[in-house]
DNA sequence: GATCTCAACCGAAACGTTTTGGGAAAAGAA
DNA sequence: TTCTTTTCCCAAAACGTTTCGGTTGAGATC
C-alpha cells in the first residue's frame, strides 16, 4: 500500500507537506500542491483510516444500533428505511454509518458503550432495543451521544425521536369508533417498549373521550409478532365474540390477526374491522388492504441522524423530536 | 479513554506485559495477568480498533457494497435477508460487517476499491452492482477478496454466489408449459445485470425443450422496477393479447405486472396466469398469492461471508457456488 | 561453581497519519 | 541597504497498540 511517506520521497517534498497538500491546506504553492496529488493518483495513494482515527481521535463514523437482525425478519422494512434515512443525511455531511446488533444467541457480544469505544463512534441511534436491555441503561448513561427511536430521552447525552405515539393511537381508535363500533379490542406490544404504554394510553383516551366503558379483558400483549398476534386473537375473539373491531399496535401484528379472523371464517371488514400501526408495505398488499397509522421511517432516521450531528457539535437541540404520523385508510374498517 | 499504558502504571508492570496478557500470551504470570485484567475491567478500558488496525494491518472486517439505499426501496427485502446471513456468520467468527452504498445523487463518492483499502477491508461482498458499473471492474481486477452475488466469478480474486438461473427460469417456465400455457412472455431485468441474461436463456430453453416458437415481441425489460413493469405489462398485453402467462424475472417486477393486469380487467390466474422469481415477503400476500421461484437470501449471505473468509485465509474455495431453487406454487398460475 | 534452561518480564521500534512550532527564502516597504 | 511580511516548506512529536529481540534471575544439571 502506497502511504504518505512514498509520495514524499517521488515529489522530494517533506510528508508534513504532502499531508497538508492532501487535506488542501493554504500553505502549499499551487506547484507542488499539483504535483503532490499526480503523484497520489498516480501510485492509488489512498490514506490509512485507522492511523488518521489515531491521531485525530474522531472518525466521522455514526452507529446505529438494533437489537438484532433476525433470519426471518424484516418483513416490516422498517430497519431498510431508517438505515437509508441515515445513511442519506450522514452521506451528505461527510459521515459514515456502521451498524452493530447484538444476537443473544452468540454470548461474546460487546455492550453498546464497548463497540462505540473501540470505534471511536461519534453517536449513536438505538431503535428496538427493549427498555429492561442492561447494556440500554450504560449506553444512555454514558456521554456518548444518543438518539433513542420511539424512546423518550432519558437523562445523559440522549434525544429521542418519535411520532406523538399517544395521539397517533387516539386518532386510530377515534376513526373505529366513529365508524360505530364499541366493543374494540387492543393487540398491544410487548411491555418492555415505551410505544406500549403510550399507544395504550391512545387507546383508553378515545375511549374516555367517547365515554366507553375500558374492558381490561380486551386487551392483550402480543411481543409485536406476527405469530404471536395470530395466537392472541383466536384466543381473544374466542373469549370476547362481541369485539367489532381490533386495534394493533403494528401492522405485523395485525396480519397475524388478519390471518387468524380468516380462520374463524370471520370476513374482514364485514364481521370484523382491523387498524394496524405502522403502515409497512405489506399492509397495502393484505387481503383486504390494511387501514394504518402511518409513521414515516425514512425521514426518522434522517432527522436521527441530523440530530446526532448536532449533538456531536455541540449545537443546541430539541430533547424530544416528533414527527407526524397520518392515518391511512384502506379497506379493513367498515362503517357498522 | 484509558489506555494500557495506564493500565501497566497501575499494574506497575510494562505495556508490553499489559499488551500480552490482554491478548492472553502464555508469558505472562497468572499472578500478574490477572491482576492487569481486573484492573482493565475496573477502570473500563476499551482497546483503540485503530491503533490495533494499524499496527496489525488487518481488521477483521468485511464490507457488504450495495448498489444503492433508496428511499423506497428495500421491499424485497433481500438486503435485509442478504445482511442478516452474512452478519450471522461474521460474528461466529469475530468478523464485522461494514455496509457500503453508493447514491448516484452524490458526486462526493469514492470508488468501492478506495472505500476497502481506506478501512482496511478484508474483502467484500457486492450485491446489485450493475456489470457496466465503472467501480465494479476495478474491484474485481483488484487483489481484494470479493465474492459477488449473482455474477459469474470474473478475474482477480474473486467468487460468486446464485442459484442456477438459467434453470430455475427454465423450471419456471417449463411449469407455465405444464399447465398448458403455450404464449408466455417474459417480464425481464435490465441488460446489465447476468442474470437477466440467463434467465432469458432458461426461458428459451423451457421453449425449445416443449417446441415452442420464440417470439421476442413477448420479452420486454422492465429495469426490475415495479412501476417499470407495470407500464411494460400494459403495452406488452395491449400489443400481444394472445398471451396467457407471464413470466416475470423479479416479484417486484411480478407485482406491477400484477397492478397492470387488474387494471386492465384481467383476472388472475382466469385470464392470465403470472409467476415471479425470489418470493419476498410481498408475494405471499399479493392478490392472488403470487407462484414463485425461491432464492434462499439469507443462505446466500451466510454462504458469501463463509467463502470470503476462505478466501482471506487462502483457503482452497470453489469459484461459483450455487444454491438450490424451489418453486414456491400459490395461486397466480392456473390449468388451461 | 560453572553452565544451561526456562519463566517472566521489558525497551524500543513500528504502523501511517496530523499537528505544532518553527525557519529559510523571496517579496515588499522603508 | 535593512527591516518586515509573506510564502512555502520541514523536523519531530504524538496517537495507542503490537511485536521483535532482548534481559534477568532462579532453579536444574553437570
Amino acid at each position: 500500500m502506497a502511504t504518505i511517506r512514498d509520495i514524499s520521497k517521488l515529489a522530494g517534498v517533506s510528508v508534513t507537506t504532502v499531508s497538508r497538500a492532501l487535506n488542501h491546506y493554504d500553505d502549499v504553492s499551487p506547484t507542488t500542491k499539483q504535483k503532490i496529488i499526480e503523484i497520489a493518483k498516480e501510485i492509488g495513494y489512498v490514506p490509512n483510516r485507522s492511523a488518521q482515527n489515531l491521531v485525530k481521535n474522531q472518525n466521522n463514523t455514526l452507529a446505529i444500533i438494533l437489537s438484532g437482525l433476525e433470519k426471518n425478519g424484516g418483513k416490516d422494512n422498517i430497519i431498510y428505511r431508517l438505515l437509508s434515512g441515515m445513511y442519506s443525511y450522514s452521506e451528505s455531511v461527510n459521515y459514515e454509518v456502521v451498524l452493530y446488533t447484538t444476537s443473544s444467541a452468540h454470548q461474546r457480544e460487546k455492550t453498546y458503550v464497548q463497540f462505540c469505544r473501540e470505534h471511536n463512534i461519534g453517536g449513536a441511534v438505538l431503535n428496538g432495543i427493549r427498555l429492561d436491555d442492561p447494556y440500554f441503561k450504560e449506553l444512555v448513561n454514558s456521554d456518548l451521544p444518543c438518539v433513542l427511536i420511539d424512546i423518550p430521552a432519558i437523562g445523559g447525552n440522549t434525544s429521542s425521536i418519535s411520532i406523538h405515539n399517544k395521539q397517533a393511537a387516539n386518532d386510530a381508535v377515534s376513526y373505529l369508533i366513529e365508524q360505530n363500533h364499541k366493543h374494540i379490542g387492543m393487540i398491544n406490544g410487548h411491555g418492555e417498549a415505551s410505544v406500549s404504554l403510550e399507544r395504550y394510553e391512545g387507546y383508553v383516551m378515545a375511549l374516555n373521550k367517547y365515554k366507553i366503558e375500558i374492558n381490561e379483558q380486551y386487551i392483550v400483549h402480543a411481543d409485536f409478532q406476527q405469530n404471536v398476534a395470530y395466537e392472541k386473537t383466536k384466543q381473544l375473539l374466542n373469549k370476547c365474540p362481541e369485539i367489532t373491531a381490533l386495534f394493533c399496535a403494528s401492522d405485523m401484528m395485525a396480519l397475524g390477526a388478519m390471518k387468524a379472523m380468516k380462520e374463524m371464517n370471520l370476513k374482514i371488514p364485514d364481521d370484523i374491522s382491523v387498524i394496524g400501526f405502522d403502515d409497512i408495505p405489506l399492509a397495502e398488499f393484505a387481503t383486504p388492504p390494511l387501514t394504518t397509522m402511518e409513521q414515516d421511517f425514512y425521514r426518522m432516521g434522517e432527522e436521527a441522524a441530523r440530530q446526532l450531528l448536532k449533538m456531536i457539535k455541540h449545537e443546541k437541540t430539541e430533547r424530544n423530536i416528533f414527527l407526524e404520523h397520518n392515518l391511512i385508510v384502506r379497506n379493513s374498517v367498515r362503517m357498522l
